[in-house]
RNA sequence: CGGGAUGUGGCGCAGUUGGUAGCGCACCUGCUUUGGGAGCAGGGGGUCGCACGUUCAAAUCGUGUCAUCCCGACCA
């Protein structure tokens, strides 16, 4: 392909709309172009790489059995209420109207069309299992769609459904696709984990994702180098501390009235977070219990966690038994407590539902926590004794250097994106759907199913996230836009217009995918554009090459320039760093 | 949907106490250049997001609205 006919819009400078390096990328190097908020036009060359992306799934779904298709991506809106889905997905599912006043939507995933198809094609045991996938559109109608392909409202996934006659089979096709995955996922060259989605889901379903890890991860996952344990930070527990410093304190004290010291009120002038009081007392953060006045659907809520820790607010809702929850505002807090926001404590506290506390602050007898008065905060208070907590149950969030709770491991927290999720859904979907099909005995059974997802778009920026540089896109040869790119310098010289037209033929002869430089451009320019877009090698035809007879190939990865002095041995080393490539 | 920021030529930005818009890059023409974002000369392009208002006069002040981005809530 010649540049000078083809369309790659590059940018200089960093669009201001991306904050993201491989967003930013994205766009510079001439990817996708936004239209409207979370939706994007894949332009030449970000479709280049996405097919080659598609291709290998395609290649990984295909050699465990699945097959292709496709489905409409307007979908009828009675389906969905059939599944009653239409209510689940809420404003996220795009909806609107036809010429004829029927109800339509964007689809925003495939479960019901599939299933759907699956019950009105397939009736017998006999043609089970199945797999059916198809890589293309959906719609979510996000209510923040951000970071470029990362969440967007339009988006392309590979999503496959599997049908089986029972458990047994759904655990095999279950494994086939993890196995897929996991072959896809290492050809790309990621660093990446399956882990436990959030168990007991209705319906008793089991689902994992695929992480990839990344600085600029989304989510946060917390691991066990120990004993492989991984799990999200919103699922994740940790060994608790049995004893706080304050128990360790008295414990050592001989005086019978040190190791049962009553509540003693402390002053504390406008000391209010943690890190002041602490500093003030010159006491570790981890004799604070802190509490935090949240408010729910069902009222407001106390919970505590050790000072030195944060509060997941997943785990609380859980806990607590609440959809909604947010910290409650200042006049709220004070209402409550009796005195300004950081002097809260656990007793007397007026109008209040219920006091979750963290396991950790039921393991410790002593404390300290606010008065609930405005420049005091109150030491030695004891879960029990002095309050009385409704739920006691692990609501902190895991933090790097915890121990494992499965064999006292040191955890770590590391940022990953989701880029894969499969799921066995069991009989969720053909049940609401009534799809049937008849087993050995004749008897009509729901089809058991499993799905599962890849993101497409979000898994070439993450491509682009983890492999790029400074000066531009680093992607392996299976999934770059082009093989290898062939630059002259000078395209008003005519000798080395010459050397590269012929290169470039004989390259393209051989069936290498190349993309050749023939703009009337400045040198510098050229590179820095062919370095930009993610060409994994290249081949600089200049004065150099004219006067030298060297020719020479240029490995983007390691920066390392090879010389020829002939065109063969030239066309065979690309050959070979074609046939293994590094990258 | 709450909080914050930004909207000025294709891109990135400047524009003072209100006086009718400018810079760099890009683009077009010509010449010279061509191994890491060239030089000289000439040129084109903006009803300053939109609407209403204040004013003799609005990019600038006020109100509203839309869009984009960030934080939060949300996310098979």
């Amino acid at each position: 392909m010649r540049y000078s006919s083809f369309f790659i819009p590059s940018l200089k400078e960093d669009p201001k709309e991306a904050v993201l390096k491989s967003h930013k990328l994205l766009l510079r190097a001439g990817y996708v172009r936004q239209l409207s908020g979370g939706i994007y036009t894949y332009l030449p060359l970000g479709l280049k790489s996405l097919r080659k992306l598609e291709d290998i799934i395609r290649q990984e779904m295909n050699s465990e059995g699945a097959v292709e298709l496709s489905m409409p991506f307007v979908q009828p809106l009675d389906l969905w209420k059939e599944s009653g889905r239409d209510e689940d997905y809420g404003k996220e599912l795009l909806r609107f109207k036809d010429r004829q006043d029927r109800d339509f939507c964007l689809a925003p995933t495939y479960e019901e069309v599939v299933t759907d198809l699956v019950k009105k094609n397939v009736k017998s045991y006999k043609e089970l299992p199945l797999t059916l996938y198809q890589i293309h559109l959906k719609f979510r109608d996000e209510m923040r769609p951000r970071f470029g392909l990362m969440r967007a409202k339009e988006f392309i996934m590979k999503d496959a459904y599997s049908f089986d006659a029972d458990e047994e089979g759904l655990d095999e096709s279950y494994k086939k696709m993890k196995r897929a995955y996991e072959n896809i996922f290492k050809r790309l060259g990621f660093d990446f984990k399956f882990i436990k989605a959030e168990a007991g889901e209705i319906g008793g379903n089991y689902s994992e994702e695929l992480m990839v890890f990344s600085e600029y991860g989304e989510d946060r996952i917390v691991i066990c180098k120990d004993c492989g344990y991984a799990a999200s930070i919103d699922e994740a527990d940790s060994a608790s501390d049995c004893h706080g410093p304050l128990e360790r304190f008295y414990a050592q004290q001989s005086e019978q009235s040190c190791r049962q010291p009553k509540m003693t009120k402390l002053f504390t002038p406008d000391k209010k977070s943690v890190e002041e009081v602490a500093e003030y007392l010159k006491v570790d953060k981890a004799c604070f219990a802190k509490t935090l006045i949240y408010e729910t659907e069902s009222g407001f809520i106390a919970a505590m966690v050790k000072g030195n820790r944060e509060i997941n607010e997943r785990k609380l809702k859980k806990a607590a038994g609440v959809k909604n929850l947010f910290l409650a505002k200042e006049q709220d807090v004070e209402r409550i407590t009796g005195a300004p926001c950081g002097f809260a404590g656990p007793f007397g506290l007026n109008g209040l539902n219920l006091i979750v506390i963290d396991e950790e602050i039921n393991n410790s007898e002593y404390w300290i926590t606010g008065a609930n008065e405005k420049d005091a905060h109150m030491a030695n208070v004891k879960p029990g004794r002095d309050f009385t907590p409704n739920i006691v149950a692990d609501i902190r969030s895991v933090q790097a250097g915890d121990k494992c709770a499965r064999c006292s491991g040191v955890l770590t927290v590391k940022n990953a994106i989701e880029l894969g999720h499969i799921f066995k859904l069991g009989e969720k979907y053909s049940s609401i759907l009534n799809a049937k099909f008849l087993d050995e005995k004749g008897e009509a059974r729901f089809f058991v199913m499993g799905c599962y997802g890849i993101g497409v778009g979000r898994t070439l920026q993450t491509l682009i996230e983890v492999f790029s540089d400074d000066n531009g896109i680093n992607l392996p040869v299976s999934v770059s836009p082009f093989s290898m790119a062939v630059v002259s310098l000078n395209a008003n010289d005519e000798k080395i217009t010459d050397v590269s037209e012929k290169i470039y033929g004989d390259l393209t002869a051989m069936g290498i995918d190349v993309i050749y430089d023939d703009r009337k451009l400045s040198a510098g320019i050229k590179l820095k554009d062919i370095d930009l877009i993610g060409i994994p090698f290249k081949i600089v035809v200049g004065n150099r090459t004219i006067k030298d007879n060297k020719y020479e190939l240029n490995i983007k990865e390691s920066g390392i320039t090879e010389t020829f002095g002939d065109l063969e041995s030239l066309y065979k080393r690309a050959g070979e760093l074609l046939k293994n490539p590094r990258v």
